[in-house]
DNA sequence: TGTACATCAGTGAACGCGCGTTCACTGATGTAC
DNA sequence: TGTACATCAGTGAACGCGCGTTCACTGATGTAC
C-alpha cells in the first residue's frame, strides 16, 4: 500500500494523524451529527489515544473550523469546474446538459460533506453552520458569475437572479445527494429537469 | 389572560406542563439541534424542576417522537388545506399562484418545525431523522395526489413524478424559509419561479 | 357542605458515567558535532 | 558513520462537571361518605 520504503518523517506523521483525526470527524457527523461528536470518539475513530486530539486541535471548534475551510475549498473548486462546458462556446444546451451531469457528479463526490453542512446550516449559534451558509452563498454566487454571460441572464433583476441561483443550486445538491439512495431516479431524468428549470427560471426572471 | 378563572383540573394543568416541556424542546432543537439537547435544558425551558421531564416522557427519545407525530399531522394539513384552490374548478395559473402563495405562509408558519426536520433528515441512525424523511415523502405524495387531476400529470412516467414533487417540495419549504431573512425576495416573486418550474417541470416529465 | 382518605404531578438529593481538559512522562525522530 | 543531546507526537492517569436516571417525599387535587 505505502508507495515508498522511507519512513515518514516527524512532520509528516503528524499531518497524517490530523488528517485521520478530521475524517473521522467527518464520518461521525455524517453518522449522527454534532451531537455524536466528542473528542473520544474522533480520536477512537482516528485510532489515536484521546488526549492526542489536544495535539492537533485546541478544541472540537477548533477541528471543525479547520474541517469547514479546508474543505469548502475543495466543494467550490469541483462545482465551478463542473460547469467549465458552459464557459466554452458552443452548443448552450448540450453544454448545459454536461454541465449538470458534472455538477450532479461533484454532488456526489462530496455527499458526506454537503449532508453535514445543510444539516448544519439552520443553525444560527453553530460555526459550522455560519461556515454552511456561507458556502451556500458562495455557490449561488459562482452559478450567477458562471452564468452572466447568457444573453437572457443579464435581464433578470438582481432580486429574481439570487432566487433563482438559491433554487438551482439547492434542487442541483438534492437531485445529487438522492441519488445515493436505491429508489432514486436516472441521472438523464435528472439533468433534463435541472436543464427545463433553468430555462424557464431564467424567462420568469424576466418577467 | 386566562380565559376562566376556574383553576385548572389536575389533568389539565398536566397536559400543559407536557406542551410546555416539547416547546421547549423545539426552541431548543432550533437553536443547537440534537447536540443542544438535555433533560435538563428541556426542563429549564419549560419552568419545572429536572427531574419533572421523566413523569412526562420515559426518555428524550421518547419526546422526540410525540413532538414528531403531533406536528407532522398539522404540517402535512396546513399544506394540504394550502392547495384547496386547485381541487377548485377554475383557471390552473390563477389557482396555482394562490396554492403556492398558501404553501409559502404554511411553511413559514411552520418554519421552526422544518428547518429542525431538515436538518435531521440526513442522520440515518436518528429517529428524528426517520420522521423527517417520512415527512418528506410524505408532502411529496400529498402533492402529487392533489396534481393528479391536472391533465399533464397523468402521462408523466412515475419515476419523474416523484423527481418533480421532490424538487417543488423542496423548493418551496426552501423559499418559505429564505422569507425569515432579511434580504428575502419578494412573496410575489417567488410565487413567479414556483408557478414557472411547474409548468416547465411537468412538460419535461412528458418528454 | 364537611371530613377523612387516596391519588399523583412535581421535587430535592443522590448515584454512576462519559465528557473536556490538564500534565508529567515515554520513546522515537531529529540534530550537532 | 557514531555518539550525545534536544525535540516533540503521542499517552495514561487524574480532575471537576453536567449528564441521565432513580427514589422517597410533598402538598395540592380528587373522591367517598
Amino acid at each position: 500500500m505505502s508507495p515508498s520504503s522511507r519512513p515518514l518523517s516527524r512532520a509528516e506523521a503528524k499531518l497524517l494523524t490530523r488528517h485521520r483525526l478530521m475524517r473521522g470527524a467527518l464520518s461521525l457527523l455524517v453518522q449522527d451529527g454534532l451531537a455524536g461528536l466528542s473528542t473520544a470518539r474522533v480520536a477512537q475513530a482516528a485510532g489515536v489515544a484521546q488526549p492526542t486530539f489536544y495535539v492537533h486541535f485546541e478544541s472540537m471548534n477548533a477541528l471543525l473550523r479547520s474541517l469547514a475551510t479546508e474543505t469548502v475549498l475543495s466543494v467550490r473548486a469541483d462545482l465551478h469546474a463542473a460547469r467549465a462546458p458552459l464557459r466554452q462556446s458552443g452548443d448552450l444546451m448540450l453544454a448545459s446538459r454536461e454541465a449538470y451531469r458534472l455538477s450532479l457528479r461533484a454532488v456526489r463526490e462530496h455527499a458526506d460533506l454537503l449532508t453535514v453542512f445543510l444539516s448544519e446550516r439552520y443553525k444560527p449559534a453553530s460555526e459550522l453552520g455560519r461556515h454552511a451558509r456561507e458556502l451556500l452563498d458562495t455557490l449561488q454566487a459562482d452559478l450567477l458569475s458562471d452564468a452572466w454571460f447568457i444573453p437572457m441572464a443579464q435581464s433578470i433583476p438582481p432580486a429574481r437572479q439570487r432566487l433563482i441561483a438559491a433554487g438551482l443550486v439547492m434542487l442541483t445538491i438534492e437531485y445529487g445527494l438522492s441519488q445515493a439512495s436505491p429508489s432514486s431516479a436516472s441521472e438523464d431524468d435528472m439533468v433534463d429537469m435541472l436543464c427545463l428549470t433553468t430555462q424557464s427560471l431564467l424567462m420568469a426572471g424576466m418577467a
